[in-house]
This record gives C-alpha cells, sequence and structure tokens, in this order.
DNA sequence: GAAGAAACGTTATAACATTACTTTCTTTGG
DNA sequence: CCAAAGAAAGTAATGTTATAACGTTTCTTC
C-alpha cells in the first residue's frame, strides 16, 4: 500500500481524487518550492504534513497542539499563522473560510482556487476543480467590473458516507 | 431621490443591483417576516437596518457600536449574535465568511445562495444570484454524493470604482 | 565572517463567538 | 383578566481565532 519510492509523483489526472500518500504530497511541495526558489523549512513541512494526515481541515491551534505532541516543541500562534501563509502563497494549502481551517492543496502545481465539499457530520472535505465554475465567477466579476484575486467556494453539507450512515 | 411611500416593493427584476432604501428593505423583511409567521422584533429590525444602511459587510461587534450610539443602548454579543442567526434563517442577512461579517440580502423572498462579490480595497460588497453557479455545484455535489446544504461563493478583488482610482 | 534578509520566538492583546444562566416580554388558554 | 408556557433578550464569563510589536536566530551572499 505505501509506496516503496516517495519521489516527487504529481498527478496527471485533471479528475484526481487525491489518494497519494502523505509523504509523496510533501516531496512534491519540496520539489515545488525549490522548483520556485523559496523555502520550504522544517516547520513549514511539518505542518504541511500533519494537514496531509488530518485528513480533514484543522485548525491553527489543533496545528500547534499536534506539533507540540509530535516533538515537544511548543511553538505560538504567530509561528504558525506565518507559516499557513507561506503555505497558501505557494498553493500548498487553502483555507476554509466557513471553518477557519485549513487542508492541504490536492494539485499545488495548477494554481486554481478549487471548490471546497465539507460534510457537516463528519467534518472531512472534498476538493475539486472544475474550470466552468471558475468560467462563471469571472464572467459575473467582469460584469461588475471586478478584478479577481481569490475565489472562496464552500460547498457545506452531508458526504456520502453520512448520508449512508445516517440512512441506516 | 428617498420614496414617497415605504411599502414593501419586491424587485421582480432577476438581474436587480440593488438600489433600494434601506426603509424599503426594511419594509419588505416585515412583510415577509409577517408572512412566515416569524417574528422581525425591534432589534432584529434594527440590526438588519444597520445593515442595510453600513453599505458594506459589516462585523457583529461593529454592530453592538452602533446600537450603542444609534440609542444608548448597551447590547452584549450573545443578543447580536442570536438576531443574526435568526436573519440568516429566514434568508435576510449572509454571512461573508472571509471577512467574518455580515450583509443584508438583496432578495430575501428567493431563498438562494447568493454570490459575493467583495473588494479588498474598499470593503464593499456585491450580490449576485447565478443559477448556473448552483446548478455546477449541484452537478459536483451529485458526483461527489453530497447532499448541499449551503453555498458559500465569495470571489475577492478590486471593485471597478478601486480600479479606477487606482489607476488614476 | 560580516552584512543583510528571511524565518522564527515571545509576550501581549485584538477580534470574533459561545456557554450558561437569568430576566423580560409575548402569546395563549382558562 | 391572569397564570402558564414559550420565545426573546440581558448578563457575566469564557472560549476560539488571529495579529501586533519587537527581539533573536538562521540562512545566504559576498
Amino acid at each position: 500500500m505505501t509506496p516503496r519510492s516517495i519521489q516527487p509523483q504529481p498527478c496527471t489526472d485533471p479528475d484526481c481524487r487525491g489518494q497519494h500518500a502523505p509523504a509523496e504530497r510533501v516531496a512534491l511541495a519540496m520539489s515545488l518550492c525549490s522548483a520556485r526558489g523559496v523555502r520550504l523549512t522544517e516547520l513549514r513541512r511539518q505542518i504541511l504534513e500533519l494537514l496531509w494526515e488530518s485528513g480533514r481541515p484543522t485548525g491553527a491551534y489543533e496545528l500547534i497542539e499536534a506539533l507540540r505532541l509530535r516533538d515537544a516543541r511548543p511553538v505560538g500562534p504567530p509561528t504558525v499563522y506565518r507559516a499557513l501563509e507561506f503555505l497558501m502563497s505557494q498553493g500548498l494549502v487553502s483555507k476554509i473560510e466557513s471553518r477557519n481551517a485549513y487542508v492541504p492543496c490536492a494539485h499545488p502545481e495548477r494554481r486554481q482556487d478549487s471548490l471546497f465539499f465539507i460534510c457537516n457530520d463528519c467534518g472531512a472535505s472534498a476538493e475539486l476543480e472544475d474550470l466552468r465554475v471558475a468560467q462563471l465567477l469571472a464572467e459575473n466579476a467582469a460584469i461588475l467590473g471586478y478584478r479577481v484575486t481569490r475565489r472562496v467556494v464552500e460547498v457545506e453539507g452531508t458526504c456520502a458516507s453520512c448520508i449512508a450512515a445516517g440512512a441506516a
């Protein structure tokens, strides 16, 4: 199950739903940052890794706690927020605004704001890209005369598993 | 400029961009609540009015301050948050998640999550409805097996006026 | 290895939101 | 009308998320 090699393996499938292991994700991030000439420091790397391991949108203070548990490293809020800001600037992480929580991005090599689907029951989130949505938003922005810098699209609801579990 | 009558005048134009006066907006809200058998109390009415008068996404603590100034009524956070919750439940107000701020809804009679465009420069927001976006999100939700309960679509950028002002 | 820049640490505090409990107001049935 | 019940609002305390301001360390470059 676990890949033998952790060489970066960017997914080339636009319909990829992300089943890569955290280590692989982090390796891709390292290679991307290296190519871009920016520094994915140990702290930043750890936070990205924690986000990949978490499997759901994770709050900044949860990350602080996780870092403390992981290697008895007590970091303050500004430290974590700065790291998150860096990761977001590189497209490696997105903030889920409706949750005040952070998720790792499946395709940091494509710098595109994704659609996020968040389950109200289990808290899990799914990421999707849909150029048609971006296109429609661009259209509407043009009508209003807006220059777009960021798109936040978050769909709240109940995921398939939780529907199944609830219906049981 | 100011309308002589403040009778409720729901806008029937789906492309309406909202140029109605606050009093008219509040009148519509009162009539809607009355029809729905829910109570638009004085506090709730005042908060809705303040939001319409504000002209931009407004934080809960700004509302507290505005209420205090308006009629020396000091209200606590829970009071305001409860009123906002009611207003949101009636589709009269939406929360702009990326700002932790609240805006009045242009078309409370249509219970549809709108698209919001927010200017990073002046802080103003514009509301738009686009069924095509809702449709695409529904499509994607269906693919994932999600049951949708709420859509958050917030486009950040620079509005036409600020682009013009900045380009000057 | 010194200068400059980037990252990180630390303290304090700001900004946003909720819990738990009490009081007041409103409606409704006797 | 009046009491009971329920909805709304008041109050105090606290929880949660985020940032300001400033000092220290680390990395890079020359």
